[in-house]
DNA sequence: ATATTAACCTAACATATGTTTGGTGAATTA
DNA sequence: TAATTCACCAAACATATGTTAGGTTAATAT
């Protein structure tokens, strides 16, 4: 028999269908291109009924960005415990980085790849997450021994504008994102890398 | 006195302005998120009007990207032009890369930032257009003295990737196009360079 | 059994969208 | 000077948009 469902798990089964439809969406055709009829026919339902669940399209919006920015932060987090070589570190979370990128979801390509007009209210908040989010690679590149005058915030943004670009060009099936993650970070790492 | 300017001439200006305005506008609200009221009235007509030099939105674009892969080529080609050594002629690349699409213009901007939905009909022309692009430097990396083993496709995805995303965090004043080429391949130069 | 809740639908609202048609007026050509 | 061209406008077209108001239905609570 299927199991029968109350209606408290109903409500919040059907508002994760909409953030996956509507991060679907939004990562394949843009915030402007998705529209709210797309949303909720791809969640089975009409137009109107999106917003039993949320205020608005923005908010639609804000909630997928917010859930990239948790499955990110828990997939780098949980990659790097326990490490505690800082390359073997920053090679993990790349590599975690990549991964929920690249194949686990689409709420990290859209938190990552779409960009509204700067004039939704939600953007401010949007920078915070992002920024809260990068400290955490900002952390991992301090840690590194480096030689002196090297510069740490250029190796951070490289490293991380690289792994992102590779959404444009990932084919899954021809590439492999910890792969990616690795063959990346290697380019900077073996150079830079200090005899212990 | 002032140029008079024959009908051709100010025809040739009227297009220009309408690319302007599309750039400007692409390059800030996405594809989907511009109208064609919105180019119109940024290039100082009515929507209809547009339609005396494009046939559609979707050649507008189509021409500005194509305007974009332009800049980039030229600028590209002429900033090599003269260099021999190849790590030089790399870093010169992408000084003029990065300069184009941070600085100069919009057109490379929407070129490489802004993905309409892909259902559009233009869209195997842009990736045609942009892999002639990308041929460039898979040349200049190709022509480079490198450790035997280096991946040269990822090492050439990662450089442009890292140069792309600069335009994420990118503040004019703050941050000098030119050294944040610099500042980036050398990351990777310092110890790739091989000893001639 | 009754009242209540809340997820969803139906239908509409005001506005925005890409595009077309036919006209106007100034510049170019003959 | 008369004819022609062409950039542009005015107005409309069909459709799509985000959002709202009110009704329906089934599950829950009393």
């Amino acid at each position: 028999m299927i199991q029968p469902k109350s209606s408290r798990q109903v409500r919040e089964n059907r508002q994760g269908d909409v953030l996956d439809a509507a991060a679907a969406l939004f990562s394949k055709k843009g915030y402007e291109g998705t529209s709210v009829r797309d949303i909720a026919a791809a969640s089975g339902m009409l137009a109107g009924s999106i917003y039993c669940h949320f205020s608005s399209k923005e908010d639609v919006f804000l909630s997928v960005q917010r859930e990239g920015i948790r499955q990110l932060t828990d997939a780098v987090q949980a990659s790097i415990d326990g490490i505690g070589d800082p390359w073997l570190r920053l090679r993990a979370a790349c590599a975690a980085h990549t991964r929920v990128l690249l194949d686990e979801s689409n709420f990290a390509a859209v938190l990552l790849h779409v960009t509204p007009s700067r004039n939704l209210a939600v953007w401010d908040q949007l920078v915070v997450l992002r920024d809260e989010y990068e400290s955490l690679f900002r952390q991992l590149v301090d840690d590194l021994p480096l030689p002196v005058g090297t510069q740490r915030k250029y190796l951070r943004l490289a490293i991380l504008g690289a792994l992102n670009w590779s959404h444009h060009w990932y084919r899954p099936g021809r590439d492999n994102p910890a792969d990616i993650a690795d063959q990346i970070v290697r380019l900077f790492e073996i150079q830079l890398r200090q005899p212990s």
